[in-house]
RNA sequence: GGCCCGUUCGUCUAGGGGUUAGGACGUUAGAUUUUCAUUCUAGAAACAGGGGUUCGAUUCCCCUACGGGCUACCA
């Protein structure tokens, strides 16, 4: 391409939730267009109306938006090159068709999905190309008479590309370099269906034309039908405004066999999808990243460096330091297992290096969904801030600050009951009085007195902190007791020790 | 089966004719933290195999093996 902006597109099929795959495809083509100043256009295949969800294309929307990487065209916008819904642009694919069949590029063929499973049954690697066309009911085996008279008596028909023999159809990756394919191979795709929709090979090449797209992004299991992509540029008579492929190396299975699936998720027990997806006919909700409780910076991290890398020893981005820095030559060429473990690394980076302030809308959404009500909002800034280190998910938030909220309703009864005595109720009984008695509570002044108690009662720290941990948050967990404390308030902190008192002495 | 793409620690990867083959996740050990986590330190851990080319190949070439993708009127 020449002279013209950069313009890339996303392309998928609204035929249900959004997978990893996809959105790294997104991303991908989002950071080359921010980078280039270029555009980042959202273009809906839907035409296979077989395959149709209902509601999958706002939920596209919807992952993208969580994931910053929103498009600059698309249905949502609109643009210059509207519609950008493929079913909304059916009238243009049949005109290409039809010409591609007067320049004797490509020809009608009337068999039926019945012959033709027939025929590949009967013929080993059957192929419908220039071997077999003869053998097979189109207007190339047939008489023009006889392919008029079908055509005027309305028998269902597709429009099939002629692939030529013996020549070699080569082009240059961006990622893998020269690639060759010899046509002989290459069999006569379908480019319109007998619903009159064109087939993705006709659509992708007419659409990536008309919407002036400069670079074409896509995942690697599209590098076969690459050479059928490129006799259409071809026979299009639009050679020189082809894009330059980039085909993006596959996000595999973590054992390695075969490309993630939706299926997986389940089976090796991680989200597959950028959000949940409920399925309207089954009911059925595949778990997405989002409500497992990452964060969409660490989703967007994670997802850069699969398959890419900045070539530095640098492993936490922003989207914007993404755009920043990606380039096409640092893509790898071989296909990434997905490792989960590293997902959850990064997600407990961001939540680390995100402040409180930033994490607080999203935090007091994981509590409020499991009923805990937030009050006092300056409060739950400070659990953040105390609690986030201790953080791999959002979800991980609940356990870890719950207790700064409300009471606990049980105690970890086998840490302190078999070794509590009447000397540690007195203990307790007289840090209450102590506390009480406070006029700042703080957290260095509260351990100072309360080691202060240890020393007078002759205990060893150790024996008191953990029942008082206990008493405080119901577990052996949680931050440092006396940061707990503090945050707690003396009414509240004293409440929880009378009552934990009547627990374990119980 | 055919065609295409690929192959550096368990995983993601850097590197590239002469390196102690580097980093990160995970893992192991230790320190700190009188819970847990964080943090810190140290350790184990890789160039698929065979032929070339070369003074010298992990790096370049070929073959083999292995892995993956595609092979629909699905995208």
């Amino acid at each position: 391409m020449s002279n013209s902006k950069v313009r890339v597109r996303f392309a998928p099929s609204p035929t249900g939730g959004l997978h990893l795959g996809g959105v790294r495809t997104a991303l991908f083509n989002y950071l080359f267009a921010k980078q280039q100043g270029g555009t980042f256009v959202l273009r809906v295949e839907d035409t296979d109306q077989t395959r149709f969800v209902e509601g999958a294309e706002q939920y596209i929307l919807d992952c993208l938006a969580w994931c910053g990487i929103t498009p600059d065209e698309g249905p949502h916008t609109g643009g210059q090159y509207a519609p950008y819904r493929q079913s909304e642009r059916k009238a243009i694919y049949r005109e290409y068709a039809e010409k591609l069949v007067a320049h004797g590029h490509a020809y009608y063929a009337f068999d039926t999905p019945e012959e033709l499973d027939a025929k590949r049954k009967e013929v080993p690697n059957f192929q419908y190309g220039h071997f077999h066309r003869s053998e097979l009911r189109n207007s190339i085996s047939l008489t023009t008479g006889q392919v008029e008279h079908l055509l005027d008596a309305g028998v269902p028909h597709v429009i099939r590309l002629k692939v030529p023999e013996d020549e070699s159809v080569r082009f240059n990756d961006m990622i893998r370099g020269d690639v060759v394919f010899e046509t002989n191979q290459v069999d006569d795709k379908v480019l319109l269906k007998a619903d009159g929709m064109p087939t993705y090979h006709l659509a992708v090449v007419v659409d990536d034309y008309l919407m002036k797209i400069t670079h074409a992004f896509r995942g690697e299991e599209w590098l076969p039908s690459a050479p059928v992509h490129i006799l259409l540029w071809k026979y299009l008579g639009w050679a020189a405004d082809m894009p330059q492929w980039a085909h993006l190396p596959l996000i595999l299975k973590p054992d390695g066999h075969g490309k993630l699936s939706k299926r997986d998720g389940a089976k090796f027990g991680f989200p597959v999808y950028a959000m949940d997806w409920k399925d309207q006919v089954t009911g059925e909700t595949t778990p997405g990243f989002r409500e497992m409780g990452f964060l969409p910076e660490a989703f967007i991290n994670f997802l850069g460096m699969l398959g890419w890398n900045p070539g530095t020893d640098q492993e936490i981005f922003s989207l914007t330091e993404l755009v920043e820095k990606f380039s096409i030559e640092r893509i790898n060429k071989s296909g990434a297992k997905f490792d989960f473990e590293k997902a959850k690394w990064y997600n407990a980076e961001w939540i680390k290096k995100l402040s409180a302030e930033s994490l607080k809308l999203k935090v007091k959404a994981v509590l409020e969904d499991k009923g805990v009500a937030i009050a006092d909002d300056e409060l739950l800034l400070k659990v953040i801030e105390t609690v986030k280190d201790r953080c791999t998910l959002l979800t991980d938030f609940y356990q870890q600050s719950v207790y700064f909220f409300e009471t606990p309703k049980e105690y970890d009864l086998n840490a302190v009951k078999p070794k509590w005595t009447d000397t540690k109720t007195d203990f307790f009984g007289t840090l209450i009085t102590r506390y009480a008695e406070l006029p700042n509570w703080e957290a260095t002044q509260l351990e100072i007195d309360f080691k202060y108690l240890c020393e007078e009662t002759g205990f060893k720290i150790g024996d008191v902190m953990l029942p008082f941990r206990i008493m405080l948050v119901g577990g052996k967990f949680g931050p440092h007791v006396f940061d707990i404390v503090a945050l707690l308030g003396k009414e509240e902190t004293i409440i929880r020790i009378e009552k934990a008192l009547v627990a374990f002495t119980a």
